[in-house]
DNA sequence: TGCTATTAGTTAAAAATGTAACTAACAAGC
DNA sequence: GCTTGTTAGTTACATTTTTAACTAATAGCA
């Protein structure tokens, strides 16, 4: 017999990626449903929503997310009309991405459900466990 | 302005997902680039280097991984000779997997790797935390 | 100026995933 | 027996992701 006395259970990344699936399967559906939109367009949103107007480049590096990804998320928000581009003027391989009225109020209500989400499972740990939780993921996540 | 309080970093799907994917990474890599596995087809052979012999159905109920996944992990798996299956002679719609030797090679090695991985990463944290984080994920996870 | 290198972003082809329809084997009721 | 329903697994097609090649703009520097 194999003898490995090392459960699957016990391997953090197998833990931590059934943990990230298990959570986001019912915010995922609400966002889906909702708007249609794609994690990434999600995120896009997000970022721009929480943070600001930035370009491209900027959201791939706090997002961790490659280019390509990217890329086709803004064409199809823009395509909504969720935000839109401006060419910086001294260097027009930057475009500034804004999100539009329009995106400003889906990403209001995203927003809204995401904290009514997160309060909604933080209750089900008590407040050191929270703090422990959050301070390990963050370290691990390298934020 | 936008004045949601509620930063990105806070929200535990997105703050587990990137803990997930950044943990995975250089695991990831170790055997992608040695083996040429995928995701799934390391897990089918995690669960039954682990676990023993089973049938798809059983992974997927395990892995949580859907039997589409399963199915294509397992052609990949036989065609490389890491596994075989057999017919159980009572319901021939069931197909009992198992490693074969070459397979059982790949999983040890894999195992202490894993294992390897897993003591580098826990090293991080306090006796503390490594409990907390990990009785959080499980319960996050549905284990 | 003219040459090369770098950077932001797009596009195209290949690989992987998700969804749905399908086959084959079995089970239950009649 | 025969029908209907269910189950394990596969296959086909559409969508998404990845990888690599590409375009256009800029920077550095001789």
């Amino acid at each position: 017999m194999q003898a490995p006395d090392f459960d699957l259970v016990d391997f953090l990344p197998y833990l931590l990626n059934q943990a990230a699936e298990q959570t986001s399967i019912g915010f995922q559906a609400s966002y889906k449903a909702r708007y249609g939109l794609l994690r990434t367009e999600w995120r896009v949103i997000f970022h721009l929503g929480r943070y600001g107007e930035m370009t491209a480049k900027d959201i791939c590096a706090r997002a961790r997310l490659h280019k390509t990804k990217v890329s086709r998320a803004v064409k199809a928000l823009e395509t909504r009309r969720y935000l839109t581009r401006s060419e910086l003027p001294h260097d027009r391989r930057n475009e500034i991405l804004r999100l539009t009225r329009l995106g400003q109020s889906v990403f209001a209500e995203l927003n809204l459900s995401a904290r009514h989400f997160d309060e909604t499972v933080a209750k089900t740990f008590t407040a050191e466990e929270n703090r422990i939780l959050r301070h390990c993921l963050r370290k691990l996540a390298g934020f």
